[in-house]
DNA sequence: CTACGTTCTGCAAACGATTGACAGGAATGT
DNA sequence: ACATTCCTGTCAATCGTTTGCAGAACGTAG
């Protein structure tokens, strides 16, 4: 922290103003003479003077700091996520205090966040137990979780349509005239991994078609790698759905790499989420597409909205997601 | 912000102690009594106290507060190293409040740091003005340059060292034989482009060889992309040494799938920094391992060690780099 | 020149903690 | 029994702001 810092006072003295009117030059919408603004403006400038946050924030009441919740980063979707969420809060005046947390500690995390009385919370690939979610809405403080869903929370939620985006892969695999198919899941209890797994298999059962085979992945490159083996060693299917993109990759290598068998000749494979890389030519992955700008655009809202009444009210916003087709697919090959 | 918080005072008030004797419980190493902790750790739990961190960094002078500004995350190696840094910041107590920069505004970015009196600054990706460094350094505030360096500057330094990386890549293609190499830069006056490019010509100089062509890629995969054609179209050379792993994704791809070509028996590629991409199967390039964990530990060192005595001394580490061989040279053809 | 409505300005009380100074009581020694 | 020491706990000042209140200053109209 500063050992010698400027405060408002020393700003007035130089300025000869009451410390009042240096707050009030830098409060906008304060009424102040235009000629003691200058003056303030001069001293303060002359001397460095930098309002301190701190101080404002204890006795105004809101921090303008977000608490970020994340578990982990090896999925690139979202560091993406972090990147447009504190650039977008950014530009309007808040911060992100960021909170890497093993899955299962969110609770104890969101106490802490608590301590630095953040204006609200943002939870990324985590969940939180409902007396948590409880406990900040009757602080005033908007939770928003990004990209997972708890029904009867009091926590807002942000997603895309993960049932009509497992839909949608299941229908292109159809299509292209697949009746052997895999699906390798994330996380078992995750929203995203139940909800695309369900849109998949509805569609599937639709057509008087069901799974193959199935195996987990835990959503981290090494299980999906474990798990594409295990289906490979067993049958070779004619399509597989890799519950995120990040495991398709690993999935592919493994058909690619280890079977020698090519995509989507002997087997197509689809992913979601269309990170970065599903686009880069090695992998060229069919996908779903989620739309992160406006999920961002959402959160941020919701957070904005909640923030200014300090009224906390669970909200549930879901994008379509959409389909994206590349070559990873028989499409391609027409 | 918390609509009704509850404070020291109405803990005290619960407990029947003064309000400094509740301050006292949770000041670790403060004088109370068994009975009195244990009245007022009952009255805490029964409220739900939570210790408002904003108001205790008033008055401490310390916020336990890290601000990380960084440029862009597209490169995955710097969502690692937010990764490691949170976790490990998070590990003795501080914080990492995250600012996203425009390359170029880290001046005024550092200015609004500031306001929320950040313990220190770790700046990745990104370097700063040395009158910025300068008034942090009078204010006590160290700053870390991850990844960065800059000569005279108050700011501290931890960076791998990119001369004997970049010599020990020229090295390994000397030896397997290449006498026409390829060079695809990153960011021109970046240290690291520098200093990798430096050490890479060194090393070819001294066995008589140099550069045959050159191009510059922006460390992004675009322009890795469009600077890899424009060296295919020119000429094929036998080896391309590109800035970094994340540009080399894009080099293989193009060598690969717009040039049929093969790597390595066609051309070797070695790239720099080790990224987990680095190692997946369908890249499995030779590389430079930047050791990560080591520059972590060091800068959260450095940053301990300068905010405990609020005394910021300019300070550098190195770390040696090591080569990652893989793939995408002809020794793993033997 | 007075009166009155606007701006401005300064005073002082918060905000929620930490911490040094001090006082009361228990514990100890003689 | 009295003095001395050692713990504990309380009081009150402090950190750097914001903001309600009330008075000062100013301009304008009558």
């Amino acid at each position: 922290m500063t050992k010698s810092s400027v405060t408002s006072t020393d700003v007035a003295k130089l300025a000869n103003v009451s410390q009042s009117a240096v707050s009030r030059t830098f409060t906008p919408g304060a009424s102040v003479s235009g000629k003691t603004r200058e003056r303030v403006l001069a001293a303060a400038k002359e001397l460095g003077y930098r309002p301190n946050v701190l101080a404002r924030s204890l006795i105004s009441g809101r921090s303008r700091i977000i608490g970020l919740v994340i578990a982990y980063l090896e999925n690139h979707f979202y560091p993406i996520v972090i990147e447009k969420l504190s650039r977008s809060l950014q530009a309007r005046g808040y911060h992100v205090l960021l909170f890497m947390t093993e899955p299962g500690q969110q609770d104890e995390v969101i106490q802490e966040i608590l301590q630095y009385q953040v204006d609200g919370v943002v939870l990324a690939s985590v969940t939180l137990s409902s007396h948590i979610a409880q406990e900040c809405a009757g602080l005033g403080v908007p939770v928003v979780l990004f990209n997972r869903y708890v029904p009867d929370t009091q926590a807002s939620s942000v997603v895309s349509d993960n049932v009509s985006g497992g839909r949608m892969l299941a229908e292109l695999l159809i299509k292209e005239g697949h009746n052997n198919i895999a699906f390798i899941a994330g996380q078992e209890n995750s929203s995203t991994n139940v909800e695309r797994e369900q849109g998949f298999n509805e569609a599937l059962a639709a057509a008087g078609l069901q799974v193959s085979q199935r195996a987990v992945g835990y959503y981290t490159f090494e299980g999906a790698t474990i798990a594409a083996r295990e289906i490979l060693d067993q049958a070779v299917p004619d399509a597989i759905f890799v519950a995120n993109d990040h495991m398709a990759f690993a999935v592919m290598d493994v058909i690619r790499g280890e079977y020698g068998l090519r995509i989507p000749e002997d087997i197509s494979v689809v992913g979601y989420d269309d990170v970065p890389e599903a686009g880069w030519p090695s992998y060229n992955l069919t996908t779903v597409e989620q739309p992160v700008e406006k999920m961002i655009a959402d959160t941020v809202e919701i957070l904005l909205e909640q923030m200014e009444h300090k009224q906390v009210s669970p909200t549930r916003r879901v994008t379509e997601a959409g389909l994206m087709l590349r070559g990873s697919t028989k499409s391609s090959l027409a």
